[in-house]
DNA sequence: CTGACTTTGTGCATCGGTTCACAAAGGGAT
DNA sequence: ATCCCTTTGTGAACCGATGCACAAAGTCAG
């Protein structure tokens, strides 16, 4: 059904990529409540941006609506899966088995969108062995191992700051090229290798910068110099 | 010591407040090395950004440099830090204590930016009374009354997505005005109300993305209709 | 088949952020 | 005191992203 246009430009907007999975999570929503088209404007309404950014957006992927009527949820939703890569399975290994690294085993979040965790990796004696979501986590002398074994192309650092930059270098070293990081430090890597980190607390730390000018009001500066 | 220069423009640009944790952070590494003063360009290596871009964000502040010199470490700390709202302490409450809500509670970074965790919630009678991180979970019924007691600022939800929502609007209706959510749901607060999100798998498919771009080459397309 | 209505896709103006490149400012040596 | 060297702070060009506003394209009723 549908005449589809061609995927078209391969040049989409790093912005617009990062808008992308909320659209994705949206019209999941959308086809769970068994909603079949839906409008720029709903969509937009859903994953809390405008409408035009969102139909800029998604002209980049191509010409996927219908003048008059809207977008084919389920279509749409295919369409995006495949532009993220998301049609593939994605096996990811999470190093670093702490508090985080175990919330993140834990996480559905993950393989509801086609990655499945493969691996969990510790240096802890302790932990090494335990068996956590299901997974034996397993030591990292055995790290570039579990790597090319089990065909894992993304690694999730959840290690301590200290461990971070070796672990990253091990792992570049037998091929991967995208890289979670949650350890708070600047990694040094390749231009081939894409890093993306998360940071908890620098959100709070901007969280605390708005609200402390809320809280001063306009004219703050009790102690300003 | 120094003639600092007046605390200037109040408009901070949004992307350079984002950054400005990065420096911090880079920052305190340094003085815990002992290291008394830094060029531009070191502070930038180290913060992963180019040093063009920090001098024009930390020139948004005022004028703390010494040209022919540097930055003096312990004096830029100080200077970020207020501007950040880091020299108060700020009380924050977790909702939600499952895998993640846990991990975060036990999470260092927090405490070590002048964010204490003030308060656990939870729904689930189950862990309602259990201790984590030397706190006791307490009853999402009493909500309300925990933030206003405790002097809850911030609020992290790290709920369920269902109760996400629910959960928001309570701590808004009791005067909460910055949020950090990890729930993957688009909230709608008041334009008042500060929210930052952080969705662990938008990160994940953003990196799937370039690795699929990157492994299909430039002329992928196997099956492209 | 025609005309009214809806909604997409996009050209264009605008805005915020990044980068370049250099004048201004300070330190230290002679 | 003068000169040279280093490094900041910033004006200006550039670049990508955003938002407006509308023509193009489609649906549906009669």
């Amino acid at each position: 059904m549908k005449s589809p246009s061609q995927p078209r430009d391969r040049g989409i907007p790093e912005a617009t990529v990062a808008r992308l999975p909320l659209y994705l999570r949206a019209l999941h929503g959308m086809a769970e409540r068994g909603i079949a088209t839906v409008s720029s404007e709903d969509l937009a309404v859903a994953a809390g941006v405008n409408s035009a950014k969102l139909r800029k957006d998604l002209s980049h992927l191509g010409s996927y609506g219908t003048r008059g009527v809207g977008y084919d949820v389920e279509y749409l939703v295919y369409q995006i899966s495949r532009e993220l890569g998301l049609t593939q399975d994605w096996a990811v290994a999470i190093v670093g088995v702490g508090n985080l690294g175990r919330a993140l085993a834990n996480y559905g979040g993950f393989v509801s969108r086609g990655f499945r965790v493969a691996a969990l990796v510790d240096a802890d004696p302790e932990v090494v062995g335990d068996s956590i979501a299901g997974l034996n986590v397993e030591h990292i002398d055995g790290l570039e191992a579990v790597i090319t074994r089990r065909g894992v192309s993304i690694v999730v650092l959840a290690t301590p700051a200290a461990a971070a930059q070796e672990v990253c270098d091990r792992v570049v070293a037998v091929g991967v090229t995208s890289i979670l990081n949650f350890a708070p430090v600047v990694l040094s890597v390749p231009d081939s290798v894409d890093v993306r980190k998360v940071d908890l607390s620098i959100e709070l730390q901007i969280l605390a910068f708005h609200e402390q000018r809320k809280a001063g009001g306009p004219l703050m500066a009790v102690d300003s110099q």
